[in-house]
DNA sequence: CAATAACTTGAGGGAACCCTCAACTTCTAT
DNA sequence: ATAGAAGTTGAGGGTTCCCTCAAGTTATTG
């Protein structure tokens, strides 16, 4: 209202900056660990501050995981660059294994396919990146022969969503037991194994509108 | 503390014994509807009675919980024996659609894999039942060679698990979807597409700890 | 060292759900 | 008919988490 006149807005005060820090690194930690529901108090709690700082910085929760999942993000499009370097199916077959793994070990991440998140353009764009590279991958492994030509990258959400199912399932008791599970999912990947299958692959808008990634596109009423 | 004499108790009064059966039905509606997570007053609503009165019949969502599964289990036993009437392996493959089926059209049967229930005498026998059933749809399938040797009963425990997460993530945008992924899984069980697998199957014990039916065996701190 | 803008704080109000219990109503047996 | 046991009721207290905002604190700037 006063003096706007800097050409850009003023800098945060310094005190402020590192609140925001800590808030941000406790919210890696806690999400990490227990996953997104947790309770705001607890991160406050973690860094150090009051929850009416946490408000302060991150007005909703909504916030703090759009703070908490580009570093997942981007960690997943390196895995699909490691892949990309293997032999087709290894690479195929390594890239869902690295997918689990990560999942097992980290409650936020897998609780971030189930959860409407906020749709802009830096998650568009990793998207869009994450899908370029996932194309190639099954791409590769189809033309090679080994992947089953009817196989989409659509389908690579079931294998997600299934995997999380069994990690959240059996995490307490037989920690590696969705190693098993992908791999009858595998077998039923390979090109020796295909049947046909009546049901169609679910189009990229179906998967947008279903769960991970982006909500039903333009928001909806929020 | 006064006439307790009687042979057996007491009969319930009339009107109390309507009031439970409006309460049953009720259950088995919103549950079915809802899941197993909604208010205790929406049920208590749809029943016509106070939330006291819900309370006094059955003073836990657990007692409700114990109202509503033993029908959605006998249903469960009925498909399994008509799957035994069929060729092995088709009967193994309806069995299984049989089964995600249920789950798609019922929330409430859905959630009870992923919660712990009361471990009633009525419910081990159920399982029990159902177990053997199992087993022998399984064992039929794979002496015939359709089905890989390495399946076991556990491992239907991951085939159901994985495609419940499919039906709730898909249930709004494509509710057939988990078909697809039946059959990729199904695709990956059949003998001729087997690899030898690493991870060892979960035993009984591991999957009663984990999750549905039973929980730690001989209850925990309740 | 003010003066002031920027930031922090935490008590507290709100919502959703749980569960209880004292006062009331209804059934049933005599 | 009536007494008393059996059953019902719903307001209200408890819990957990959400989020706000008036009052207090701290950095920054001249």
């Amino acid at each position: 209202m006063s003096t706007d006149a800097t050409p850009k807005a003023r800098a945060k005060r310094r005190d402020a900056q590192r609140n925001r820090e800590k808030l941000i690194d406790a919210t890696m930690d806690v999400f990490t660990e227990r996953g997104l529901d947790v309770p705001l108090e607890e991160i406050a709690r973690r860094a150090g501050v009051s929850i009416g700082t946490l408000y302060n910085h991150f007005p909703s929760r909504d916030d703090l995981i759009a703070a908490f999942y580009p570093a997942k993000f981007a960690a997943q499009i390196e895995d699909a660059d490691r892949a990309l370097e293997c032999a087709p199916w290894e690479g195929f077959v390594w890239y869902l294994a690295r997918l689990c793994e990560r999942q097992a070990c980290d409650r936020g991440l897998s609780d971030l396919l189930s959860r409407r998140l906020p749709d802009t353009p830096e998650l568009r764009q990793a998207c869009a990146q994450s899908y370029e590279r996932t194309s190639r991958i099954i791409a590769r492994a189809q033309q090679d022969g080994s992947l089953r030509a009817d196989f989409t990258p659509q389908d690579l959400t079931f294998v997600i969503w299934s995997s999380i199912s069994i990690i959240k399932a059996t995490a307490a008791v037989a920690p590696d037991a969705w190693r098993r599970h992908l791999a009858f999912l595998l077998d039923g990947c390979r090109a020796t194994a295909a049947h046909p299958i009546a049901t169609p692959s679910l189009d990229m808008e179906q998967v947008l509108k279903t769960m991970p990634t982006l909500g039903t596109a333009t928001a909806q009423h929020e």
